[in-house]
DNA sequence: ATCGTCATTTGT
DNA sequence: CAAATGACGATC
């Protein structure tokens, strides 16, 4: 249904309409002339404008004819500076505050109600706290129209499902605690590190399924698609099938609106999908969950740059729902949520852990692990060799390579320890030409640089390339079939027979029953990697592969070739992503990194930037980093600011973002908080 | 894009 | 000193 207004009449007296109903004109509505409504005839409109200096809401006459469809949550087109653009209703009121005239609502677009106030309220402060406008976060949050498809009959609601089992939420400390908060719809609040193995995507079904037997609706977010299919599987089997709808990218925009306004209009009342289903309308949000936060498919790559995590503890709080950020692992981010007494760690106990994890063992790379022959033998420490060699008579065997093209960074010759600027503890890079090395935060040039950790003096770069190292093995193996998966191709599963597995990280197939053994190739460039998170991320991608392999004493091996000394590879050897998460964490507020500093990246042409940061009146307690050369002649500046003065911090760039929209600046400003790639 | 405001220029 | 012009900022 779509009904038009007319535009505002040019009469003196339309002003903010105090008093409404008064006002008669001498013609008849029909004339051209709108009458205003009589019940709360102004409309507050959120515009699809992403000025900064715009990012509020307007306020509207409603012509009568549209008072009954101009309801909190519609699309309309309205008049603004000459010209027609799209908004939303977000208020009926009784009077306006605004001193001039207001103009008339165009046309009611639908009247489909597709802003809830929940997620108008969630739009607003994600860009609050990201230093963005609610219009960009809308546009990522309600779908694009599709008018056949809101013609359609409607789905029929499902009635809720039973309370599930707790079942193997059992084996973890405080998981029957987890389970029955969310069954009585508490908001609890947990970092959840899940056992390794294939169980996972049926723990994460049994909350959704307890949330929504407890009455409430229920939502994931997984970081890719293969993911999401395992939760979709499991919910099937757990006879939750009727009661989700799954929002992915996968679909067309009819199908995928369809699944939306199922949502939407409380049909369905769980959601699982991957990054821009953390928006979804869910009706009652009872609970939300995120899965392997660490992923990086968990950033949005458009402005203002949101993370699923983020924007989930946002919601969980403003909606009143429980959070569970679950995985394999466990970030820094999620250490923090633990330790600030915010979220309840939720874990197995060691003697639990010990019993399902695989046996790792790490190889360095070095000689004294002894070689033999030549071609593969010669790249492949014996124990690396002789572990997919053994495996290969059981079933098949995983082969973990890194994807290429991360950019190479700088470690010291004698321990390989990452280098650091000595100013600022950013990491330093090699400018192209291997001129003299420099820091790529702040661009302090490390003319004299000496090891912190063994006092050596000489560095080398560290590039990923040993990918053909699979390659090779494949030839070493003649008669074993080798299956590749990553870039264009991903293996959703493979074969119980032999075969050797090449996986990039994050398309590993899963295999029946687990792998006989994985190999972990390239330990040391993952770990070596300039970003702040290459040690968290290296084990992320560990444990992931580990976690497919045979479990328990009798069960697979696996083999990571890097430096035992490390970490995050002891982590791996021990299965403790919690304590190398606390370690991190420390270790992160040490240097005043992320999350226990914010960091805000501002990308842009040197003048703008200049201009935009005179303009932005920081708080003392932000260091400013730069400026760096970034692509297209454009630089990069870093405001580091400590947690406790952040907000601040993000709403001084917000002002300047405004100032510099509003006095027409030309040239671009980037401003990321918290980008996930910093290095 | 467009409209209104206000300062400045131009015409008598 | 009034009318015309233009720069600027808000935009309901």
């Amino acid at each position: 249904m779509t009904v038009t207004g007319t535009q505002a009449p040019g009469e003196p007296e339309q002003l903010a309409l105090l008093r409404p109903a008064v006002r008669r004109t001498r013609r008849p509505s029909s004339g051209g002339t709108p009458e205003p409504a009589t019940d709360r005839p102004v409309a507050r409109v959120v515009l699809d404008v992403s000025l900064p200096h715009l990012d509020r809401t307007f306020d509207y006459l409603v012509p009568t004819e549209l008072s009954d469809v101009a309801s909190p949550g519609v699309r309309v087109r309205v008049r603004f500076a000459g010209r027609l653009v799209d908004g939303y209703v977000v208020e009926r009121v009784e009077a306006s505050e605004h001193a001039g005239r207001l103009a008339f609502v165009h046309k009611v677009v639908s009247p489909e109600l597709v802003l809830t106030p929940a997620v108008h309220a969630l739009a607003r402060e994600v860009a609050d706290h990201y230093a963005g406008t609610e219009p960009d976060v809308l546009r990522l949050a309600v779908p694009p129209r599709h008018a056949r498809t809101e013609a359609l009959e409607p789905e029929t609601p499902t009635e809720p499902p039973l309370r599930p089992q707790v079942d193997s939420w059992a084996r973890y400390r405080d998981g029957a605690f987890l389970l029955d908060a969310v069954h009585h719809g508490t908001p609890a609040r947990a970092v959840w590190t899940s056992l390794p193995g294939s169980t996972w995507p049926g723990e994460v079904a049994r909350l959704l399924l307890t949330a929504l037997a407890g009455g409430r609706g229920a939502l994931a977010v997984l970081p890719d698609h293969r993911d999401v299919e395992r939760l979709d599987c499991a919910l099937s089997e757990l006879g939750g099938a009727d009661h989700h709808v799954v929002l992915t990218a996968e679909p067309g925009p009819a199908e995928r609106y369809r699944r939306w306004l199922a949502v939407r209009r409380g049909a369905r009342r769980a959601v699982i999908g991957t990054r821009a289903a953390m928006f979804a309308p869910v009706h009652d949000l009872g609970l939300v969950v995120v899965w392997d936060d660490g992923d990086d498919l968990h950033a949005e790559p458009r402005a203002p740059y949101p993370h699923v995590r983020t924007v989930l503890q946002l919601r969980s709080r403003l909606e009143g729902a429980a959070l569970v950020v679950g995985g394999l692992s466990r970030t820094a981010e999620g250490a923090a949520l633990v330790r600030s007494g915010w979220a309840r760690s939720v874990a197995a106990p060691r003697d639990v852990v010990r019993r399902v994890a695989p046996a790792v063992r790490a190889t360095g790379d070095d000689a004294d692990d002894g070689r033999d022959g030549r071609g593969v033998h010669a790249r492949l420490p014996t124990l690396a060799w002789r572990t997919a060699a053994e495996g290969l008579q059981h079933g098949p065997v995983l082969v973990q390579v890194p994807r290429a093209g991360y950019v190479p960074g700088l470690a010291c010759t004698r321990c390989r320890a990452p280098a650091r600027c000595a100013a600022c503890r950013g990491p330093l890079g090699s400018p192209s030409g291997g001129a003299t090395p420099a820091c790529r935060w702040c661009a302090v040039v490390a003319a004299s640089w000496s090891c912190p950790v063994c006092e050596g003096t000489r560095l080398r770069a560290t590039a990923v390339g040993a990918s053909r190292t699979a390659e090779e093995l494949g030839r070493a193996f003649p008669r074993i079939p080798v299956r590749s998966s990553g870039g264009g191709t991903v293996l959703a599963d493979v074969g119980p027979e032999p075969a050797l597995v090449v996986a990039t990280p994050g398309a590993e197939p899963v295999a029946p029953g687990g792998y006989a053994a994985a190999l972990l190739l390239d330990g040391w460039a993952l770990l070596s990697r300039p970003d702040l998170r290459a040690a968290e991320e290296a084990l992320r991608r560990w444990l992931a592969a580990a976690s497919l392999v045979r479990s328990g004493p009798d069960g697979g091996r696996v083999v990571v070739l890097a430096d035992a000394a490390h970490p995050a590879v002891q982590a791996l050897v021990r299965w403790d992503p919690g304590t190398f998460a606390d370690r991190e964490l420390a270790e992160r507020a040490e240097l005043s990194l992320p999350p226990d500093s914010r960091i805000v990246s501002l990308t842009g042409d040197p003048s703008s930037l200049a201009r935009f940061l005179a303009a932005a009146d920081l708080p003392e307690t932000a260091a400013v980093l730069g400026p760096v050369a970034a692509k297209d002649e454009q630089e990069r500046f870093l405001v580091r600011v400590p947690r406790a003065s952040a907000r601040q911090a993000v709403d001084a760039l917000r002002a300047a973002s405004g100032v510099r929209s509003a006095h027409k600046e030309s040239g671009s400003v980037r401003v990321q908080v918290d980008p996930m790639e910093v290095g």
